[in-house]
Formats: C-alpha cells, sequence, structure tokens
DNA sequence: CAGGTGCATGAACTA
DNA sequence: AGTTCATGCACCTGT
C-alpha cells in the first residue's frame, strides 16, 4: 500500500498519518480493507483474528450479547485493538467495546480475571482474559497439585497471567498449567446438562474443523502476538505480565495457530531483548520466519524459557541473538548408533537450506558450547515426498548426552545466520511407565554450564526393586515405543495431563465469592480467583439430600466424612479431619459406608473412552479389543475376555510398550488362555494372522531361494521348513503346532524377520514369571501349550517365546 | 560378518 | 484419505 495520499491509521487507538508504509487491515463492511501504519500493520493479523471470528461468521461485526451486561460479544474486541470492532468502526449495536481500555494502556492489574464454574463444573471463562499465556485448552497439564494447592492457600493471586489456573511462583515450571476442552472441541463435563450457547461453541482450535462457526469465549486462542505494535507480552519471574518492545517488522503471525500452546512472548523472541527478565516458564514459541514455517506442528515449536535463551546467548556470544526454530524430541533412532536425526518436514524445510538432491549438503551447526559440528543434511524419497535427516549427529549427540526422549533444539544465531542445535533433557513423566524419556535421573553432566539441563532434576521413577540393568533394558524397550507421538510430547517435570472433564473432580473454587452471571437463563459463577486444586473426593447425597464430602486419608487409606464445601488439601491425612474430633486419627474406624468408595473410586477410574457405534451414538462403556487387540491386551494385562487381572482393560504397560493393544508381535498374539490349543481348523483372528503370515512368509522364501537357484544353477537342497509344509500352518508341522509356532520357526529362518526384537528375552522371562503368576495368565497357557509342542530337550521354550524362535532356528 | 545406507512400511496424526 | 515420521530391513561395502 502505498502513502501517496494524507491517510491516518484506520487503527481508532492509533490515527498515525506518517509511516514509512501502509498496510491492509481488515476488510471493511463497505468492501476493500482498512489502512493501517506500519507497525498496526505489522500486529494485525487478520488470519487469526478479525476474519477468522468475525468475518467468516454470518452476521459478522454485529454483537451476540449486547443485552447482556457482562460483555459485548465480540470475541476479539475486548483485548485487541486492531479488532475491526475497536479499530476504526466499534461495534455496531452497543459501542461498548471502544470504551474497552486498549492493550497497549493495559497492566497486568487491569485484565481481569475469569473462571467460570457452570453446573458445578469448570470453564474457561468466555469474559475472561486467558489468553496471554495462550493456554492450550486441549489438555490440563496438572503438576505438583500439591505443591499448588499449598501455594494457593498460601500466596494470594495477583494475576491471571499463566493461564485459567494459578502460578504464584516464579518457578512454576513445575506448576504450570494449561487446559483444554476435548480433543473434538466438546465439552463433556460430568454433569451431562445444557450449556449456554458460550461454552456449547467452544473450541479448542480456532482453525478446526468448525471454524466457521461462531468462536466464543476462546481468547486464551489468540495467545501469542497479542500486544500493541511492536510489543510482544513477556511473562516475568513474579507471573505479572509486562510488555517488552520487541522488534516486530521481522514478525509475521501464522495463519494458522494449530495448537493449543501459543507463545506467550511472541514469535522469535530475541535474546538481546529479554535480558533481565529472568523468566522460567518454558514457554512453546511460535516459529521464527522461514519458507512455511506457519506448517509447523506446534510439538516443534521450540519450548525454551527465557532464561536458557539467555544462557545460550551469553554461551555463544553476547552480541548475536538466538532465534529459537523448532525443537524435536529424540526418538530411538534418533539418538541410536545408526547417527541419523529425522528432521520434521516442516523444519526442515523451513529453516534448512534448500535441496534438490538427496544426498543434500554439509551443514554446520554450532552447539551452545560453541563447538561446531558438520552434519550432512539430506533426504530420502518418501511416499512422494521427503524425509529429511540429519547424518553423522551421534557425536554430538553423545557430546550433549542426549538419549531418546530428551528434547534437541534448532535455533538461529543472527547476524551470522547460523544454525545452534541446543538441547533439554527429557522431563520425567509421573505416571510414566509409557513415557519413553530416557529416566536416567542423573543430571546431564555433558553441558553443566548450560541451563537447558535444568530438567530431569535427579527424580526418577526408579523402582528400587529393580536392578540398573534392568531399568537400562526398559529404557531401550521404552524408547522403542510405537506410542512416542503419544507419549512423548511431556513438556514439564512432573507432569500430569487431564482433560478438562478429568480435571473437573481436582478443581474446588476459590476462596472468593463469585459473581453470579445469568447467560441464556443459565447461572454462572464467575470468579475472578482460579480454581485451585484439591483432593479428589467423592460426594455423596445423604437421605436428608444433604451433600458430604469423601476424602481418602493419604495415610491410611480409611475413608472420612466432611461436610461438601470444605476445599480438600491434595495430600490429607486424618489428623486434618478437624470437623470430626472421633475420626481424626487413623487409628479411629471408618464410617459406615465408606467401604463402597473405594468401589466407586475404581469405576470411576475406569476408562471414560467413548465408542461411537455406527449409528452415531456413543456408549460409554471401555473399549474392548476383539481378537489380535483383545490378545495383546490381555498378554500383557493378564485378563482375558474381559476378566480383569490387574489394571483397566486399556491400560499401559509397565513393561513391554509395545505389547499393547493392536501389537501384533509374537508375544502379543498368543492365543488365547483357558481353551488350550487351537484347532488347526480354527479360523480366530490369531491363527488366521498367523497363517496369512506363513504363507506370505514361505512365498518370499520360496521366490527368493528360486532366484537364488536360477541364478547360481545350483539347486537348494535346504528344506524351507521341517515338517509339513502346509500353508495352513495349524498343527501339522512337527514342532509347529499353532501358527505362531510355524511363524516362530519360519520367520526364525528368516533371521528374525517380522520378530519383536525389541523384545529382551530376560524381560520376556520376567514377564512371563509374572504372568504366571496369574492362574490364568496367557502367558502360562501360551507357555503351556508350547512346552507340549516342543520336544524336551531341544528347547529353550521355557524362556518363552522369543526362545521358541532361537531353538527352532537352531535345529 | 559387521556396520552403513536407502528404501519400505505402517502407526500416528491431520485435514 | 492423505501425510508424516519412526523404524525395520534388505542390500551394499568394508574389514
Amino acid at each position: 500500500m502505498s502513502s501517496s495520499a494524507v491517510k491516518t491509521c484506520m487503527n481508532g487507538l492509533c490515527g498515525a498519518t506518517t509511516t514509512p508504509q501502509w498496510k491492509r487491515g481488515w476488510p471493511m463492511k463497505a468492501g476493500g480493507f482498512a489502512t493501517l501504519c506500519y507497525p498496526c500493520g505489522c500486529t494485525y493479523d487478520n488470519l487469526n483474528y478479525c476474519e477468522r471470528f468475525h468475518l467468516n461468521e454470518p452476521g459478522w461485526r454485529e454483537c451476540k450479547f449486547c443485552d447482556k451486561p457482562v460483555h459485548c460479544g465480540c470475541v476479539v474486541s475486548k483485548y485487541l485493538h486492531e479488532c475491526l470492532d475497536l479499530g476504526g468502526i466499534s461495534c455496531i449495536k452497543c459501542a461498548r467495546a471502544k470504551a474497552i481500555q486498549p492493550v497497549k494502556q493495559l497492566v497486568s492489574n487491569d485484565i481481569p480475571n475469569g473462571f467460570a464454574r457452570f453446573s458445578g463444573n469448570w470453564h474457561p471463562s468466555v469474559f475472561s482474559n486467558q489468553m496471554n499465556n495462550g493456554p492450550s485448552y486441549d489438555k490440563v497439564k496438572l503438576a505438583h497439585l500439591n505443591e499448588g494447592l499449598e501455594k494457593h492457600q498460601k500466596t494470594p493471586s495477583n494475576s491471571s497471567i499463566g493461564g485459567p489456573f494459578k502460578q504464584d511462583e516464579p518457578s512454576s515450571e513445575k506448576f504450570s498449567i494449561a487446559c483444554s476442552s476435548s480433543k473434538d472441541g466438546s465439552s463433556s463435563f460430568r454433569n451431562p446438562l445444557p450449556l449456554p450457547s458460550i461454552f456449547q461453541n467452544q473450541s479448542p482450535l480456532p482453525n478446526g474443523p468448525d471454524n466457521n462457526k461462531p468462536k466464543l469465549g476462546f481468547q486464551q486462542s489468540f495467545g501469542f502476538a497479542l500486544g500493541t505494535p511492536g510489543s510482544s507480552m513477556l511473562p516475568t519471574s513474579n507471573g505479572v505480565s509486562m510488555q517488552e518492545k520487541v522488534p516486530s517488522f521481522k514478525q509475521e503471525q501464522r495463519p494458522h495457530q494449530k495448537l493449543s500452546k501459543p507463545s506467550k512472548s511472541g514469535v522469535s523472541v530475541r535474546a538481546q531483548t529479554i535480558k533481565g527478565m529472568g523468566s522460567d516458564n518454558r514457554v512453546a514459541r511460535a516459529p521464527a520466519e522461514g519458507r512455511g514455517r506457519s506448517q509447523l506442528l506446534p510439538r516443534y515449536w521450540p519450548k525454551i524459557t527465557d532464561q536458557e535463551l539467555l544462557q545460550i546467548s551469553g554461551d555463544l556470544n553476547a552480541n548475536c541473538t538466538i532465534t529459537p526454530l523448532f525443537e524435536k524430541v529424540l526418538s530411538a533412532s534418533d539418538a541410536g548408533r545408526i547417527g541419523r536425526l529425522v528432521l520434521p518436514k516442516a523444519c526442515a524445510e523451513a529453516y534448512f537450506p534448500p535441496i534438490n538432491q538427496s544426498e543434500g549438503l554439509p551443514i554446520r551447526i554450532r552447539d551452545i558450547k560453541g563447538k561446531e559440528w558438520t552434519f550432512q543434511f539430506r533426504f530420502w524419497p518418501n511416499n512422494n515426498s521427503r524425509m529429511y535427516v540429519l547424518e553423522g549427529v551421534t557425536p554430538c549427540i553423545q557430546n550433549m548426552q542426549l538419549q531418546a526422549g530428551d528434547i534437541v533444539i534448532f535455533s538461529r544465531l543472527d547476524p551470522e545466520d547460523k544454525l545452534v542445535i541446543g538441547c533439554r533433557k527429557a522431563p520425567i513423566s509421573a505416571g510414566a511407565s509409557a513415557v519413553p524419556s530416557a529416566v536416567d535421573g542423573g543430571p546431564c553432566t555433558g553441558n553443566e554450564n548450560s541451563s537447558i539441563n535444568t530438567e530431569r532434576e535427579g527424580t526418577t521413577n526408579c523402582d528400587p526393586m529393580q536392578s540398573p540393568v534392568i531399568q537400562e533394558k526398559k529404557k531401550a524397550r521404552n524408547i522403542g515405543s510405537k506410542s512416542k507421538r503419544l507419549h512423548m510430547h511431556s513438556e514439564d517435570a512432573m507432569e500430569l495431563k487431564f482433560t478438562w472433564e478429568e480435571a473437573q473432580d481436582f478443581l474446588r473454587p476459590p476462596p472468593a465469592k463469585p459473581t453470579v452471571v445469568v447467560i441464556e437463563d443459565f447461572e454462572l459463577e464467575e470468579y475472578d480467583e482460579p480454581p485451585v486444586f484439591g483432593k479428589r473426593t467423592i460426594f455423596t447425597m445423604t437421605a436428608s439430600r444433604l451433600q458430604e464430602q469423601w476424602v481418602q486419608c493419604d495415610s491410611c487409606s480409611k475413608w472420612r466424612k466432611l461436610p461438601s464445601d470444605v476445599l480438600i488439601p491434595s495430600k490429607w491425612t486424618c489428623s486434618h479431619n478437624v470437623t470430626d474430633p472421633d475420626r481424626c486419627s487413623c487409628s479411629a474406624p471408618e464410617e459406615k459406608g465408606a467401604g463402597d468408595l473405594d468401589c466407586i473410586l475404581r469405576l470411576s477410574k475406569q476408562p471414560k473412552k467413548r465408542k461411537v457405534a455406527e449409528n452415531g451414538k456413543t456408549e460409554d462403556r471401555p473399549i474392548e479389543p476383539n481378537g489380535l487387540d483383545a490378545l495383546a491386551t490381555a498378554a500383557v494385562i493378564g485378563s482375558v475376555n474381559g476378566n480383569e487381572v490387574g489394571g483397566s482393560l486399556a491400560g499401559p504397560t509397565t513393561r513391554h510398550p509395545r505389547h499393547r493393544p493392536g501389537c501384533t508381535c509374537i508375544v502379543c498374539i498368543q492365543p488365547p488362555s483357558g481353551k488350550g490349543k487351537h484347532k488347526p481348523t480354527c479360523i480366530c483372528n490369531v491363527c488366521s494372522t498367523v497363517r496369512r503370515r506363513f504363507k506370505t512368509l514361505m512365498l518370499r522364501k520360496r521366490k527368493r531361494l528360486s532366484e537364488a537357484d536360477s541364478e547360481t544353477g545350483r539347486k537348494s537342497q535346504v528344506p524351507v521348513v521341517k515338517g509339513t509344509e502346509s500353508v495352513d500352518g495349524i498343527g501339522t508341522g512337527t514342532r509347529t503346532g499353532t501358527g505362531v509356532g510355524i511363524e516362530a520357526v519360519s520367520e526364525g529362518s528368516n533371521k528374525g524377520q517380522e520378530l519383536d526384537l525389541n523384545c529382551d528375552p530376560r524381560e520376556e522371562e520376567m514377564m512371563l514369571a509374572e504372568a504366571a503368576a496369574n492362574a490364568s495368565s496367557i502367558h502360562t497357557q501360551w507357555h503351556n501349550m508350547l512346552q507340549g509342542l516342543v520336544p524336551n530337550g531341544t528347547s529353550d521354550i521355557k524362556d518363552g517365546p522369543m526362545h521358541t524362535n532361537e531353538v527352532v532356528e537352531g535345529s
């Protein structure tokens, strides 16, 4: 846009007439676009703000709640003066928006908190400013619940910065909480009551599939780049927002903000600008500029604290600025000896030099100590696409003492335009078994100087009963989990993840009285203070319809009855029971009826997964895997046919992470127990799978042999498999009485193809031993079955299925 | 035979 | 349904 004529910035709060450049602003109702001065234009993001939230809606620019006393309804307008409603033209109906203070004049105390409770459930208040840390409403991350509650009780809140829940302390990393609604954007809270439309329309993702629907109350979606022109919101150590002038002209807004955890500090925080800020908040920084960076998945957004950034810049060169580009959780293969680090395609294409040849080019990357490494940046063709890798990373990875689960962070060093590789040690997941992060419990000694090693602070989830060797083995196995994408995203230490729905049980009203707001005839309690975390309790109703609360003592596990309005700290023992002197000691007997509570609690903990039936209805029952899935699950948890033996049906296992529902490895496809071996004509899922596998294998083998024969001109004299070579594969071989056995034989002779090579025989042995403890264990059945099939003395079958393979191969 | 290399596969994820 | 990416594995090369 040229500046040939005298113009005035149409941002009503700016009005600048002189500017080096004019930029296009929001679309005008009459057509065309508003004209913005350069700074306003730089900040204005028509995709993320007005167009998305107004123009795509029918009746855009019209307030939906003008007649409501609380809000004009313009989602964006309340805080964003760039919004069209605040920019040039006030909200058509209520003109209220203009009266609201612009962001640039807001200080933290002006920003209202807001937390709404409706029908007993907590929601991110639609009237609140939760945008500043842009919490992910996809998950509620509760860290150190105990500390949280205690801190909350000790420290009054003074800010909502940090999300809908409180971050009381500077080192809030351990207490960081973000939240979100369920993945589909729906809010299926425990009370299936109708919701005001303001909640019904909530969707965690601003660019979700229902993008065109009105999205009220999701200001948190605008989590980054919310500042005034040239500013960005930076968190400070006391949790109060500050605005820090940051050159913004290099910034661009992401047209697709896919998530969830946007940056507090805007795009491309530069080390120079944050000196002295000293925030410990780990924030996902929206990507810096780069080709196609808008496509970067937020899981690759660098989550680096300002302190870390400072540290790097200090370590490298005080005169340089560091722009975090992306980060990646190291996979097992990334950290393995193979020395190849798979680069996320989008990141590679955005921040690495373009390459046309598969061989790529050598690329020099500096580590945070200043040491330069040369990697080969290249790609492989993959399904009409490319797979980018950095080769030769092993020395660097080892130098930084990284393991699978740790995180490498790629940054750019300006003005040298150098790539910098940093690292962050894997956090330890509280729940954890399935988290494949490397959990060595030790500090990162490779780069002690770097504050980027701040996590994995000596805490472990080590089982004291386990030998170090076993821990190592388990570590290695966990890393191999196929479910890494699910489990490798824990970002903060000791972090648990809950959905909003799940979090409801832990949320308690803050002490302050709420403001009751009536919207659409629904009564909402709005709290200025965030909800606090309490211990999970069970509410019951007495015969006289009085609500009472049951809480379990952390010490003696007895249930105690308390008034319903008592706030229970997350660590609660009988001694806290001041309301009932008779039962303020663990020695006091449990009240009548308390015995049922365990059962209630257990039931409430059952998987809440809903299965969507074909008719579209959802069923509130755990998904029961069938066939291989059921067997796999059963093999792991020792339950058969839904008869739970130990653990929830679909729960994670602390054993072999691959032995989960769906795993079809040789361990998991064991036939169901209790019915002995399968008949040769059995057409069960397992047997048919095994038959199919065997058939394929034999075909391949024959093909290979015939090819080899035709080439060498000699006949193969090696029989493919002993016994009758029935493709039926069931019970016809001399020692391959079951399909699984056949697979083991034939695949074993093929160097173990399709076997679960991640299995450690010793681990399997342990598993089997454990399984054997369960009389109904499928492992035991399997074991017994094979024992009957393999001649004594020729088999190590006692060591489990994996050994079956080894032995038969040799025989 | 061990280790390196490049591709194929399929689970997980996204649109 | 399409894409991404972790990993398996066949093939190649060097010892």
